[in-house]
DNA sequence: TAATATATGCTCAACGAGAGTATATATCAT
DNA sequence: ATGATATATACTCTCGTTGAGCATATATTA
């Protein structure tokens, strides 16, 4: 089943009948750089919102009206552009009861200046997902924090095979007993730490919380956002981790020219694991996707490196579907 | 570029300027079976339209929102449910100017005598897309209606570059010269097509459509449907197609007991090619994706085959990930 | 009874992915 | 100057997967 409707991911709620005029739509952008070795998320609102905005039909397509509306806003230039996810399921906390639907998108640009009203501001998005970085083996934070919670939820269910069932889920999501580390499950991972009430959103604006739910989450790591701005982040970065291993679009949010080391550790970065430099380094080479610009840079530390920039030429050579980078362990 | 922003694929035209409460939205269900070997989808209209219906926000998600609307309007158990795409950029031919938010999903499910209110009818999906029916070789339709028509596009192209490249795209598309056919390409050569004015839908509202261009379309194979559902439900044939390689989303469509042939058949009639009878075999016993009845079937026509039955706890005990279909060349 | 169609099982070669090792060339601390 | 260290680059090996072909078993049908 898809993920995004996991039977228990939210409660239940009855909302009001609308009349179809009645539905406002907005658009909301996951706009992610790499910059110097660091994910990054452009958030509004104190960091606890993603940009976002009224969506308007004077373009072409949605897509590129979320394209102008973001380069209007930010100033930014857009590499590449994907529909992540409608959503139209959301606790608007605190509104009149009008019901918006969102209309995420994935953005790749680099980092810039923040420029825009909305105190717009540029933050790793290992600060929203910490137990998502593996870069170097898992955080300690997954024992400590994570672990404990979710033991806790597995025994509140009601009989033995639901237990056993929660408990199986969450070893399969986070790599607990013999199960290996995924990284593309994301969104997953986040809905269940959501059901089990580890995540602040996942209760906020409930009066009737429990002290001991409290206590847990105020051990939960991770930055929270409004609404479910965060599910959507998490979206976003499953959809790009599952992206780049058959579709260049690493580049994308690479300077013109770079050493491949800088392109591994982007790759690794957007991973969240660190992946086999020789085996890095020889698919990228036999794929042609970079060339040599001929010249080194010497600003690594060690001997100089190569430097190449990528062949735009392959986007309209292959089928956009048949090339590969490597994630695997280290 | 993702494929359904292609800056060409339709026309540019000024929308007018919306405000959010004049928006509505509805939902477009690309609803699949497979019967006796054959792919296919749900419609009414007379065949020309995909059933959809006004959006309503009385339910806990999206998701549970069109489940239940199909169920209720077609009384069709959906066995998997799954987002595709949300387009708001229609051409709604010859409405007031209202704009319609369209939020399409794919939805699984075994065929069942139509039922519901609009003439709501079976048809096998190649009738739609005869181009993308590969499993006895590249179909002639390919050579004598489409090449030629491909063929007259790249020409027409400003400039040699620009030539070369057209051509360049459809053979890559369309598994031309050397190039290999990927049947996962659906939504790219549909748009194509439609980019080149070989598709009615391309063409129709415009009343300034050359003759020539009426002649190559009156060659184009495939049946039409109204607004952009042809293209939606391209965008369906190609999820479909890239997730049973990774997800056992295929029992969905099959009985409750099958035998491990006719499982390959309802691949095959998916991915529009044949796949290699030894091979599919293991790999599907050696995931274990099934589990033998004990019984056999002997209305197959030679050796009874054993009939087996999906093991539905594969789906608890993998991460929502791991697992293989093959599809490849015979 | 032979022909035929399907079911089922086995083998082999080619390729790619994962992992380890070795060498070259720079910087940096002493 | 020199050794330690960090990076860059190249090569090798093994194993599992995948694509493909062949062989055998068991039914129906002419």
């Amino acid at each position: 089943m898809d993920p995004l409707d996991s039977p228990n991911s939210r409660p239940a709620r009855l909302a009001a009948h609308s009349s179809p005029q009645g539905i406002a739509a907005d658009l909301v952008a996951v706009l992610v750089a790499v910059t110097s070795g660091e994910p990054r998320v452009l958030t509004i609102q104190d960091q606890r919102a993603l940009p976002s905005g009224p969506f308007e039909l004077a373009h072409r397509s949605l897509q590129s009206g979320l394209r102008a509306w973001v380069e209007r806003q930010t100033r930014l230039p857009l590499g590449y552009v994907e529909q992540l996810y409608t959503f139209a399921d959301r606790d608007r906390a605190g509104t009149t009861g009008q019901h918006v639907i969102s209309i995420s998108y994935l953005g790749l640009t680099r980092e810039q200046p923040a420029f825009g009203e909305h105190e717009a501001r540029w933050r790793g998005w290992y600060d929203y997902f910490p137990w998502e970085d593996h870069r170097d083996g898992p955080p300690l934070l997954m024992e400590k924090a994570l672990q404990p919670g979710l033991k806790a939820w597995a025994s509140a269910a009601s009989d033995r095979a639901a237990q056993r069932a929660r408990r199986q889920r969450a070893a399969m999501l986070f790599g607990f007993e013999e199960h290996s580390w995924n990284e593309e499950l994301v969104l997953q991972r986040y809905e269940l730490l959501y059901e089990a009430k580890l995540i602040p959103e996942a209760t906020r604006g409930n009066s009737s919380t429990s002290t001991s739910t409290r206590a847990a989450l105020s051990n939960t790591p991770g930055h929270p956002m409004i609404l479910d701005h965060r599910r959507i982040l998490a979206t976003g970065i499953a959809r790009l981790r599952a992206k780049i291993k058959y579709h260049p679009v690493v580049f994308e949010l690479m300077p013109d020219t770079f050493t491949l080391l800088q392109l591994q550790r982007c790759v690794e970065a957007l991973a969240g694991r660190q992946v086999h430099k020789p085996n890095f380094r020889r698919l990228i080479e036999q794929q042609e996707l970079v060339e040599e610009t001929g010249e080194t840079s010497q600003d690594t530390g060690g001997r100089p490196a190569k430097l190449f920039r990528f062949r735009r030429a392959v986007l309209a050579e292959r089928a956009i579907a048949g090339t590969k980078l490597p994630v695997s362990g280290a």
